[in-house]
RNA sequence: GGGCUGGUAGAUCAGUUGGAAGAUCGCUUCGCUUGCACCGAAGAGGCCUCGGGUUCAAGUCCCGACCAGUCCA
């Protein structure tokens, strides 16, 4: 269902904007007779609602205001707001692990969303404000490309959030006029902005199947800040008043920056030091004015509806007094150091956070960035070294974001590895390219598009590997264009929906989790809530644990006087906890049951668990800081593990993990189970508490392993880590770029896994007759024996088949002209081939047929000389069908057979009729 | 998450309708030459990634696994 901005507007008139400001200021609204909108003003006579276009660019260049930087800002903001009975919260990282969803974190209140906003659980505070650091690498607006030519775009940014929430039980927030009372006297009083200077612009803002009215403030040509308030829903078609009202208010804090300041773009407003740099190692200089006019200029392009700015920049250069390629040839190298300094922050931000470069999910669209980054450094030919500029950029970063400098090593380490990864990737484009080039001078678009999408080589590189070699390749303006339409055709296959219980549950039935208190425990007593089908069993309370967080459920019985049922599966619906049984039950609602849980089961299902924590800290310790887990699966049986990591683990790694984890076993340390506020949680111990993923719930289950790991986590796990018993690595994969899946054994199955090995190495040691001990070596010893000898066979086998064919020695009847030799012999097809080449020799028309068969087949050779005029290729064929095969050949030498054994006498009587009708 | 491409000698890669595994560089030896990509000759070096299947016959065709690369959302 999608309803257009025009069909919401009906919904609101001028009532719905006209806040208490408005009135007791005299704002009057007014049209903008440019883009149509509403908006409100205290000057009567203003023409145009102010925003970028409708008043003809920027005006704010140049002229300085409160001249906050970037930390600034942040402190400004937030002190303003605390003191207005807000409550600073900390950032939430921009790898959005909380929302399957999203690969990033987009904006302030993607922070709150889902379960905040459905209500599920309160907001950490209300109202509240985070600095809420963004990543926006694509998407309906700022196409990557046009990052660093519009003055005023960034792939991360951030958005300062000012959020209240409003329901029947979140009573201290605010709504429209107070948010309205904030924005003004921020604006006015922090920001030192004239009243006068200052307009609303209204609007209506939609997003998720929510909508409501929003007031931008607009002033010096320039959008400030959006006030949404997120107010309705739809339900059956009608336009719904929500449970819960969100005011949103996301301050665009570099665009505040910047205007406060007044510099010519946005870049040099955020990250001076980095432009700094990157011109000084350039010696770029540019003229203030020119430069001046270009972004504002620039703030007029129409970023937002079209996709190429390339017609709209040649209008640009015009207005400038240049040609296009006059301006790329004076403004490029600026523009590309914007962007390549903007790509360096996000990509040290993301990596902080844990994000990794690959070609899967959001890790492919920091691998973009960094190419890009490379790639722009070559087109202008830019002078500066990469591991400087990242440091500028963590330095940056660091001062409202430390952790971003508690991962300089990893951030350095990581874009090493990948611009080695992206210059291998160009060595052998330049090699594959060169090799189509020799073939043909003609690259046509369907070669152009195999080579993007398989090699990684973009049409640009082609052409100026091919302009290298003296070719000249015509590459279509429309290039992407038709690669998306390409890519369109082969639509996805559609996803199998998840398997959905389809229970009819009462969602008030919460089952109170015994399993938390004493996970040793296996029998309980409990009363019937609920019988659904007669195989679904709902309690009051339980041990048994449901299938979540990666981990598999309980198993065992329930019992009721002398009658028994198994319980085979439990899950979770809501807070409602499902035992579906075995056995048709006639349980009903208030009786008293007694449940037990297979302790054996649970005892190993705990081991994997408790297991996984210790590995996943041992892993962080060997590999490094980026590693968070990105997945999990415990069973009785095996656990896996999976992680973040930019390459493949060595075996040496994968032991060395082994080894760390094993000694945190030995080591005896307790492993603590507390509940703890979510967001006193949050603060002691940060996000990495959320390894599998943040959950739901105002209450966290805190588990910790003594001194070694601390997570948000449902599962059951053992008091202590020694009861794990032995820890056994059994193996790592990619199982993607970016990802490795470690295979853990924890307990029995380790103990098992580790006799099996045992019992493998003693048979294969047994059969060579030594120790294990000396197994590779004896091993090494008959390979390399074994290809010896068969070397030898080889040149054997040539040297019998020249002495045994060659001369008289072998008998050869006159068929017309042609010598036949006839034989019933053995060996394989290569060793035939060798004997029927050698006898041929002797004639100058001749002809060999070899017959072997073993005890499945019957093969069939045959030579001749070239002179030779009997059709070689017919004459096997036609023997091969008598064996119920059949055969072939080329020129000289046929090859054949079949599988029917008996009838090789039926061959041989037949045989020289067959070769006589064959000689012409 | 959805695709696509590739895996053959130490390295880089050819390998036709399925029919005796190749080239170049490097390596070894000999010759020539006192040298930084010289020339000539000879030679060594292959579980054609692995496991199934089809076939008389598979590097080649089909299915699966593993490994690597790459594009899109």
């Amino acid at each position: 269902m999608s309803i257009s901005k025009d069909d919401l507007k009906k919904n609101f008139k001028k009532e719905s904007y006209e806040v208490e400001l408005f009135k007791e200021k005299g704002y009057t609204r007014k049209q903008c007779p440019i883009c149509n909108h509403n908006f409100w003003t205290l000057v009567p006579d203003k023409e145009t609602c102010g925003d970028t276009r409708c008043v003809g660019g920027y005006q704010f260049l140049n002229k300085k205001g409160k001249n906050l930087n970037f930390d600034q800002t942040i402190t400004s903001l937030t002190d303003f707001f605390v003191k207005n009975g807000h409550t600073a919260i900390k950032d939430y990282p921009v790898v959005s692990r909380w929302r399957a969803d999203m690969d990033f974190t987009i904006a302030s209140i993607a922070d709150f969303q889902p379960w905040v906003l459905e209500g599920v659980i309160d907001p950490p505070a209300n109202p509240l404000v985070v600095p809420q650091m963004c990543i926006r690498t694509g998407g309906e607006f700022s196409d990557i490309d046009n990052i660093g030519k519009t003055a005023r775009h960034l792939t991360s940014f951030v958005m300062f959030g000012q959020h209240a929430f409003n329901s029947k039980t979140l009573t201290k927030g605010y709504w429209m006029d107070k948010c309205l009372d904030l924005n003004f006297r921020y604006l006015t009083e922090e920001l030192g902005l004239k009243p006068e200077e200052i307009n609303y612009v209204e609007g209506i803002w939609s997003g998720g199947g929510n909508f409501g009215p929003n007031l931008e403030a607009m002033a010096f040509g320039t959008e400030f800040v959006n006030n949404v308030f997120i107010a309705y829903g739809f339900e059956n078609g009608q336009v719904k008043k929500l449970d819960m009202q969100v005011i949103d208010v996301g301050w665009g804090l570099e665009r505040t920056s910047w205007v406060s300041q007044g510099t010519p773009t946005i870049y040099e407003a955020i990250f001076p030091k980095a432009i700094e740099y990157l011109k000084k190692e350039n010696d770029y200089e540019i003229d203030l004015d020119l430069h001046l006019e270009y972004s504002r200029l620039s703030g007029l392009l129409a970023v937002e509806e079209v996709k190429d700015l390339k017609d709209e920049r040649i209008e640009l250069a015009k207005k400038l007094g240049m040609s296009y390629d006059e301006m790329i040839a004076k403004i490029g190298p600026l523009e590309s150091m914007y962007a390549i300094a903007d790509h360096a922050r996000t990509l040290s931000m993301t990596i902080s956070d844990g994000a990794i470069p690959s070609n899967v999910g959001g890790g492919h669209n920091l691998r973009i960035l960094l190419r890009r980054i490379v790639a722009l450094k070559e087109l202008f030919k830019l002078e500066f070294s990469l591991n400087n500029l990242f440091d500028l950029q963590i330095d940056h970063l660091s001062v409202s974001y430390p952790r971003v400098k508690d991962h300089r090593d990893q951030i350095h380490k990581i874009i090493d590895l990948e611009v080695k990864r992206y210059e291998e990737t160009k060595v052998s484009g330049r090699k594959i390219v060169s090799q189509l080039l020799q073939k043909s001078k003609d690259i046509e678009f369907k070669t152009l598009a195999d080579l993007y999408q398989n090699n990684g080589i973009n049409p640009l590189m082609i052409k100026e590997l091919a302009k290298e070699k003296n070719v000249e390749v015509d590459v279509p303006a429309d290039f992407y264009i038709r690669i998306e339409e390409y890519l369109s055709k082969q639509t996805a296959k559609k996803v199998e929906a998840s398997e959905v219980k389809g229970l009819e549950v009462d969602k008030d039935l919460a089952t109170n989790p015994l399993y938390y208190t004493d996970v040793y425990q296996t029998k309980f007593t409990a009363k019937v809530v609920d019988v659904v089908d007669n195989y679904n069993l709902i309690l009051d309370q339980t041990l048994f644990y449901p299938t979540g967080g990666g981990q598999i459920h309980d198993t065992g019985k329930i019992s009721v006087g002398d009658k028994e049922y198994n319980v085979i599966d439990v899950f979770k619906i809501g807070t409602t906890t499902i035992h579906k049984l075995k056995e048709k039950c006639d349980l009903t609602k208030g009786m008293k049951v007694n449940g037990e849980i297979d302790g054996k089961r649970r005892l190993a299902i705990m081991r994997h668990h408790t297991a996984v924590h210790v590995v996943n800290n041992a892993a962080k310790e060997v590999l490094g800081e980026h590693i968070w887990q990105a997945g999990a699966d415990k069973t009785p049986e095996k656990a896996r593990l999976d992680i973040t990591h930019y390459q493949a683990i060595s075996f040496e790694e994968l032991q060395k993990i082994e080894t760390l984890a094993n000694q945190v076993v030995f080591d005896h340390r307790s492993v603590e189970k507390n509940q703890r506020d979510r967001d006193a949680a949050e603060r002691d111990y940060g996000f990495h508490i959320y390894q599998g993923g943040v959950v739901p719930g105002k209450v966290l289950n805190i588990v910790s392993v003594k001194d070694w790991d601390i997570e948000a986590c449902g599962g059951t796990h053992l008091d202590n880590t020694a009861d794990i018993g032995i820890i056994k690595l059994v193996g790592s994969e990619r199982i993607q770029d970016g990802i490795v899946r470690l295979d853990i054994l924890a307990g029995e199955p380790a103990l098992n896994y580790i006799q099996n090995q045992e019992k493998i190495l003693k048979e294969a040691s047994n059969t060579l007759s030594v120790e294990p001990k000396i197994l590779p070596k004896t091993v090494n010893r008959f390979f390399n024996e074994w290809k010896e000898q068969k070397k030898i066979i080889d040149s054997l086998n040539k040297k019998i088949a020249e002495v045994q064919y060659s001369s008289a020695k072998v008998e050869s009847k006159k068929i017309k002209s042609t010598d036949v030799i006839v034989q019933e012999v053995s060996g394989n097809q290569k060793e035939l081939i060798v004997r029927a080449s050698a006898a041929v020799k002797n004639f100058d028309d001749g002809i060999c047929i070899l017959i072997s068969s073993d005890d499945k087949k019957v093969t069939i050779v045959g030579c001749r000389n070239p002179q030779s005029k009997a059709n070689i290729v017919e004459i096997v064929k036609e023997l091969s069908l008598l064996v119920g095969g059949s055969g072939g050949g080329k020129g000289d030498l046929a090859l054949g057979g079949g599988p029917i054994l008996e009838n090789v006498t039926d061959v041989m009587s037949k045989i020289y009729n067959i070769i006589e009708s064959n000689i012409s």
